[in-house]
DNA sequence: GCTATAATATGGTCGTACCAATTTGTCCCC
DNA sequence: GGGGACAAATTGGTACGACCATATTATAGC
């Protein structure tokens, strides 16, 4: 998407970095399929001209990044990003900032995409689905009393809704959301009243869902997040007060 | 997020893995911050009691991932996720699916972010981001018998209006989207008549966030993806019968 | 005090050697 | 002929040691 006039000019990438990218650019490509094995190592060291050392250093990387998996004694296997790849990046990113991300701003995103979530998961909830729905609200009834596990299945709620809707992109882009949000959320269920109060609200959305009601699931967890939005913001105002 | 009963055993990891986690996780717990030095490696081997070929190869994990970045003869300093490292993981993610992500399930998400995009950046859009969106959409004019150009700048327009929005998290989830469809976008901007009806679509949707009107933003925007979508189906149907 | 130069520190690359796990080949026995 | 036990070869994992290139720091000289 670039095409500047002026390109910076880099002196000469590292070895390994060049190695790195050519092996990546066959893999995009599709000139390398998913499962296909490398050559050896000692093997690749010929073809690029370079040391094991500089082959070694550029699987290591492109295994940092989803696309490799070495394994000892029998070879090196191309494959494809999983989705915790993703959310650890999303992830990584959001608490790398030197300012963190303001919960304001992930709750927006937020917001954005579990509305709609909550919309298509209505149309096209599967039995199985709505199985798993059904369970992780039994547990999260189970443990109001544990902070830490209503929090977690609270979450785990959302993104099975996410998993609802059959469009894996979307668990995908809320996961590290998810993740990110936790421990606001198990603050926010130490106050008294909130859980029960949660629980009531994911009814509602679930009800909605089962009925095949996507303006009424939209509007039920628009619902929930305003108000679970404004337990969150007490809850961390408290705890900055008295920690 | 995870208590599992039964954990998966694990071999122990390669060292090289097991030194990467250590410093991910000292920079993820802040005890590293952005812009602090690692010691020398020939001394890391020594404090890892490891050798420095798997020093080094942690070293590589980290920097492919983004944590890290390495110059020769100065040293190697922790660094924040830049946004470009998610928008490739995410995009690597959409292209190394064995069964590529089809273009409705893209089209849907990006439905999705960017109505609410649309009416967010109509409620914030500083002068700044209106400027620039005149110049994108100016360009588009003049680039209307370029599909290549059109294209792209069509991207950027959308791009720069999650920008307008102040939350940089927008721009970072869409950025990858608009990679994954830049092909199909070129090829529908060949199509007679498209580049004009999209041109007008899209003087729409900017003129209702320069009026802060984020409904009819949002609705223009919904308008413009809709109609963007069946010239693209369109396009990759002829494409296939006659390529 | 500044500049030019030398010394040092640090990452980058190479080569060799050896270990550990896996895979493949072989041989023997049933 | 089939199956299993063992041997050999393949392949990734780790360790050293050496040397280069660049960046940083120290030094000498003006």
């Amino acid at each position: 998407m670039e095409d500047r006039l002026y390109s910076p000019v880099k002196r000469q990438d590292r070895l390994s970095i060049q190695v790195a990218n050519q092996i990546q650019d066959l893999i995009l490509s599709k000139h390398l399929k998913v499962g296909d094995r490398l050559p050896p190592e000692r093997e690749l060291c010929q073809q690029f001209g370079v040391s094991r050392t500089v082959i070694r250093e550029a699987i290591r990387a492109l295994e940092a990044k989803g696309l490799l998996t070495s394994q000892g004694g029998s070879g090196t296997y191309v494959k494809g990003l999983q989705s915790e790849d993703v959310a650890d990046s999303i992830g990584m990113y959001i608490t790398t900032r030197d300012k963190p991300i303001s919960h304001a701003k992930l709750m927006e995103v937020r917001r954005v995409l579990e509305v709609q979530i909550a919309a298509l998961a209505a149309e096209r909830a599967t039995e199985e689905s709505i199985e798993e729905l059904d369970g992780l609200l039994a547990r999260m009834d189970e443990a109001q009393d544990d902070p830490h596990a209503f929090a977690k299945f609270d979450l785990e709620f959302h993104v099975a809704l996410a998993h609802a809707t059959g469009n894996e992109l979307f668990e995908i882009l809320l996961d590290p959301f998810m993740d990110a949000l936790y421990e606001a959320r198990r603050l926010a269920s130490k106050l008294p009243g909130v859980p029960e109060e949660a629980m009531g609200l994911h009814r509602d959305i679930l009800a909605k869902v089962k009925a095949g009601d996507a303006e009424g699931a939209a509007q039920a967890m628009a619902v929930h997040l305003d108000q679970s939005n404004r337990v969150i913001l007490r809850a961390l105002k408290q705890q900055a007060t008295q920690p």
